[in-house]
DNA sequence: AGCATTCTTTGATCTGGGTCAAGGTGGCAA
DNA sequence: TTGCCACCTTGACCCAGATCAAAGAATGCT
């Protein structure tokens, strides 16, 4: 069973765990680990289009995303901008032994975080090896969603690339609401053009442009810039380019 | 699996331990993990250009590259082929609690891995934290590794790409030699001009230009295909695009 | 030595996606 | 209800890198 819906930072979800858990079941749970985590954890709510964190920043703190999306993203000297992260609820932030961020993190949609503090989270990591073993885990699948990418941004053409982040998003949507990604689909895009240009190593006319053409095949429906439907989401997969079910558990 | 499997070298590494420990000092070893990592392991080697693994493949086992350079490759149906990972010495290949390999690893020079059983690996993982933790490292410095590639992917020029991959190589190289990357170095690629293209979502055609161009313009001053040197590191790291230290730790 | 194979370089041409520029659209503040 | 502002779309043109083609090295085999 995945775990439901959150609630607001006055009545704390109901397994706190959860968030460490990422998408784990909760029977699991060992009721000291969960008092523990309880103990050292806060919530923090970002508007859209806010930054929480600067690369560089000390960050005294791990996170997991309770509610909305955020980005993970890099910047060069110049300007130019790339996104190496989506997270969704569930998905973890910062690393246990380092105090510095590496990235910029962005809420791209208002958003609710499940902090903790860092020193003793690291100290009940170090007491609760389980705690270690999910995170190492969610790592290693968020290391096979990050050389997934890496193929979409070294060899996808732009309307597999949009293809491949609209399944993505679908898939993540489907799974906040306990559901399989299959058929017919309806979502909001939780990102700008931009935001998807900078994610998918493109510019926000291609975005633009593709996104168009996709309406144009009938791949998507677009109500409104964000509203996407998406008629049969094993046409969506095809100009993905993945083969088979192609990619993201993340 | 297509591969020759030939016998464990007679003269093993000193500190078989060093492998997991990724290039970390090994008087912190503690005797009983050394001995319990020693009774699983063994020792296989490849020739240059073998395939190890084939994405898909059941892969009953973890390992360290102890000598010599593989990569991780994935391919679509139509046959782009993007590489996700290089593995230099010390790198870890395999995941605990999966089964099956998710992408091809294939021998760029000849090679030699320490491997260990998948089962008695994870139970050593149970009982003795320690290698999980250390291994929780190893995987985050590979995620950051893997977003710093996404950057050069989605962001940076040809010339860009490859004085990064020549500057990582560099480091790779003087690192295996304890030295810093610094001032002169030279160093044999470990790589094809087409395994170079596939690494940086180029073609070869434009790798092997853009290797002249470096070359013309004094960045690099080539001895055959392979044998590379540097007068100025800060000038090929200039190339690159990375802002100050620019990046891999790898 | 002669030939085959594999890897690499270089040239000529093409094109997908970038760049520059000009309008839409819709929410919201006054 | 108007006007602003942020976001998005579309068009025209351009260029970095792809593609197609040919011809050097280097290596190894007979």
């Amino acid at each position: 069973m995945l775990m439901t819906v959150h609630e607001a930072p006055l009545s704390a979800p109901s397994c706190g765990n959860c968030q460490i858990r990422h998408r784990a079941v909760c029977a699991r749970c060992e009721t000291d680990e969960l008092a523990a985590l309880d103990a050292i954890k806060f919530y923090r709510s970002f508007e859209a289009g806010q930054t929480l964190i600067w690369s560089g920043d000390r960050m005294d703190f791990v996170a997991s995303v309770v509610t909305g999306v955020a980005t993970l993203t890099q910047v060069m000297e110049d300007g130019r901008t790339q996104t190496v992260g989506l997270l969704f609820p569930s998905d973890f932030v910062g690393r246990p032994g380092r105090d510095h961020a590496p990235y910029n993190v962005i809420a791209t949609t208002d958003l609710l975080m499940c902090c903790f503090r860092k020193k003793p989270f690291e100290e009940l990591m170090g007491r609760t090896p389980h705690i270690g073993q999910r995170l190492l885990e969610m790592t290693l699948d968020e290391l096979d969603a990050a050389r997934e990418w890496m193929l979409l941004l070294g060899r996808k053409t732009a309307r597999e690339k949009i293809a491949s982040l609209l399944a993505i998003v679908a898939r993540r949507e489907a799974s906040l609401h306990l559901r399989a990604p299959q058929g017919r689909m309806a979502f909001d895009l939780p990102l700008t053009r931009e935001a998807m240009a900078d994610y998918l190593g493109l510019t926000l006319e291609t975005v633009s442009r593709q996104m168009s053409a996709l309406k144009r095949d009938g791949i998507i429906v677009l109500e409104g810039k964000r509203h996407v439907s998406v008629p049969s989401f094993d046409r969506l997969l095809e100009e993905a380019g993945d083969d088979a079910d192609g990619g993201f558990v993340g």
